[in-house]
Order: structure tokens, then sequence, then C-alpha cells
DNA sequence: CAATAGCAAGTGAGCGCTTACATACTTACT
DNA sequence: AGTAAGTATGTAAGCGCTCACTTGCTATTG
């Protein structure tokens, strides 16, 4: 039973399943048979799609990093000068992002971690635009007096860190936040501590 | 020429070779033969020592587990209620520690990432006793009517998330902190920042 | 000599990738 | 329309290589 498809459907799905396991265990963790098994074809069709298990897996992380409208929403908060908004808006968007799909991340960090030679590309397009979206908007306030005169860029990272630490603990150790908090919450006191600090 | 050496020196000497490709290349990505090689003997020694080379990873991540006094001199700071001292000293030393020994970050992640079933201790050991560490003195500082009724476990995090973060992209992707500002100085804001926000 | 420390040379399993071939669809000619 | 030739899509089997781990042996030490 041969089911014959377009060459753009077969390979969108040898990507899905190969998205799964390099995320799951790495690019070297990953064996080609897997890949096939799960996406439910023979080895050598993925040989037909892909030169070799690198290409394959260089086209999911050109893919996975497309920018997409992640900042959008920030963007209009921006605008706005509602800076609460803006740090809320970034915050959940990761939050839900990561959430939605927590392949991503995994694949960031395994892409960094074993140095593949695309590692820098998904690191740009997925962080350095946040921290450089961020900053700029911190250098006007700054330009502003709203803020304090401080190193932009630095403090930028410092609140990208706070969530990606969040995230970070939650995907990868398993750590559930505590119940009483939704992620709604920890981004609200994250974005309060940021503007306003702990002291009382 | 063969230099006889008592089994827990080889022991060490294994190790140390192990510590340096595992903390680069991952468990998976590591070969035997390059452990042996970089330890200047032959392969079946390490066989000898180790029973697999999943014990002599195990062996790595547990020695690793070690908690040295990392948090002295952020005790000191604590018992005089000096708060930017408090997170200067938590922030200082991670820094620090990650500078004298990246492999320390980098297999942390591994572990993580390749779901080693020690990977967990290594977690408590090396994390989350820095967050308890910070979140019972924020804890007790929201007591004493300093800092504002937050969640005290949540804000630990974010500070531990700053700095972790600021290390992750100096670490793995390489990014330099601006010439102009050095650890200290970054240390110095994040707290500022924790303490009192970033608004004017 | 007994025990330990060492190595060269395997061994079998598993890996990425290839080959030889079968089956479905397309095209073109009558 | 019918069909032969050509092409794209698929597979089963396996090749050559690398890996973690073993074996069989020698050298050194107490």
């Amino acid at each position: 039973m041969k089911e014959r498809l377009s060459a753009e459907e077969r390979r969108r799905q040898i990507v899905e399943a190969a998205v799964e396991l390099f995320s799951r265990k790495g690019f070297r963790g990953t064996r080609t048979r897997e890949i096939a098994e799960a996406a439910g074809i023979s080895e050598a069709m993925i040989f037909k799609h892909f030169a070799t298990k690198r290409e394959l897996y260089s086209a999911i992380i050109e893919a996975k990093s497309a920018t997409d409208e992640l900042l959008a929403s920030a963007a209009i908060a921006a605008r706005q000068h509602d800076d609460a908004g803006v740090l809320r808006a970034v915050g959940l968007k990761m939050i839900e992002q990561t959430e939605a799909d927590p392949s991503l991340m995994r694949l960031l960090l395994f892409s960094a971690l074993e140095g593949h030679e695309l590692s820098d590309i998904f690191f740009e397009s997925r962080v350095k635009t946040l921290h450089q979206f961020l900053s700029s908007y911190i250098r006007k306030r700054i330009k502003d007096k709203r803020f304090r005169a401080i190193d932009a860029l630095v403090a930028a990272r410092g609140f990208i860190g706070m969530v990606v630490h969040y995230l970070l603990i939650h995907e990868l150790f398993g750590i559930k936040r505590p119940l009483h908090s939704s992620s709604e919450e920890v981004v609200e006191l994250f974005a309060a501590i940021f503007l306003k600090g702990i002291e009382r």
C-alpha cells in the first residue's frame, strides 16, 4: 500500500516528524531511521528529499527562524507609551509561543550547545530581535525622562532573562509554577519589578 | 613507556579530560576514544575504571553537584540586611563561578536536554538552592515591610533569571558584554533594577 | 609470583547513506 | 481512447564505517 504524495507534502511530513525528534533528543541523539518511522515512510525517502541528515536539520532551523509578528501587540503598546503594556506584551508572547511550541526553545538550545553553524542565525532571529526591540524602547523612554539613565541593552536583557529563565526551568526541568499564579500573573509581577522594583 | 599511576589519580585524569569533552560536545557527541586520547591513555583503561560511558558521565555530574560555599558572602550580607549586597553577592558569585568553569553551565544544560537521570540532582544542587536562599531572604524582608508583598519565589527566580540569561547568551552564543561595562557593573544594574525599578 | 596497570587488536551492534528494484502517475504518439 | 515510454515516488536490503565495550596479552611492582 503506497500512498503517493506530492514532494512538498512529503517534505512537510518529514520535517514535522524530525522537529519533534530533534527537539527532544538533539541532532546527534536522533536516528534517521526513527524519523522515517515517525513519518511512516522508509528511510530512503528522507534521503530522496534531503541530501544529508544535516541538511534536514538546517532546513528546520531556517524554517523556525522565520520571524513572525511576535512583536505586533508590543509595538502597539509602545506607540502609546504604555510601559507596563509593552513588558506585558513581550513577556506574554514569549510564554504563549513557547507553550504552544516547546520545540523551539529546545532546538535553539541544542543547536547552540551542539555548535550548529546556523545557531547564530537562529539566535539572531529569535533572541536578538527581542533584545533590540525592548532596548530601543527603553532608550526612548530614557530620553522622555521616564526611565532612569541606565544601559538600555543590559536592562532589556535583564527583563527578557526573567521570562526566559522562568520558561527554562519550566520546560527543561519540569518545575511547575506555583499553583496560585498563572503565567499572566507571573509576567505582571516581572513587569512590576522591572518598572518599580521590589522595595516598598 | 608505561607510567603506572594510582587508580585514584587515573580516575581524576580521566574525569578531567571527560568533563572538558562532555561539556563541549555533550554525552552523545563525545567518543570514548577521544576521552582516552585526551587523557593520554588507551581506551580500555577507561573501562577498567568506569564500567560504562554512562557511569563516567554520572560520576562527573555527581561530582559537579557538590555544593560549595557559593552563598557564603551572600549570607553575610543577608545578616546585615544589606539588600543590594545580597543581590550583588549572589550575582557576582554566579558570574565568577561560571567564568572560572564554563563547563558547569554547559553540562547542566546538556544533561537536562539529553534527559540524563541525574539532571534533577544537578538542578537541585545548582539552581534550586539559589532560588531558595534568595526567596527566603525576600520573604524575610517582606515581613520587615521593606519589600512589597509579592510572590517571593517568583521574584527570586526573576533576579536569578537576569543573571543566568546574561551568562547564557555570553557563554552559549558568544555575545560579548558591551565594552564599557564590567560584570560588576552589570550585576550592579540588575540589583538596582530589581530593588528600585527603572522608572525614575 | 600474585596482583595490578597497561595496551593492541578486536567484536558486534548501530549508524548514515546507497542500491536495486517495484509501483503509481504523466506524457506523447497512434 | 488506448497504450507504450518515461518519470516520480516508494521500498527492502544492505554497505561501509564508527561506536561502546572486550579480550588476550605484556610489563611493572610489592
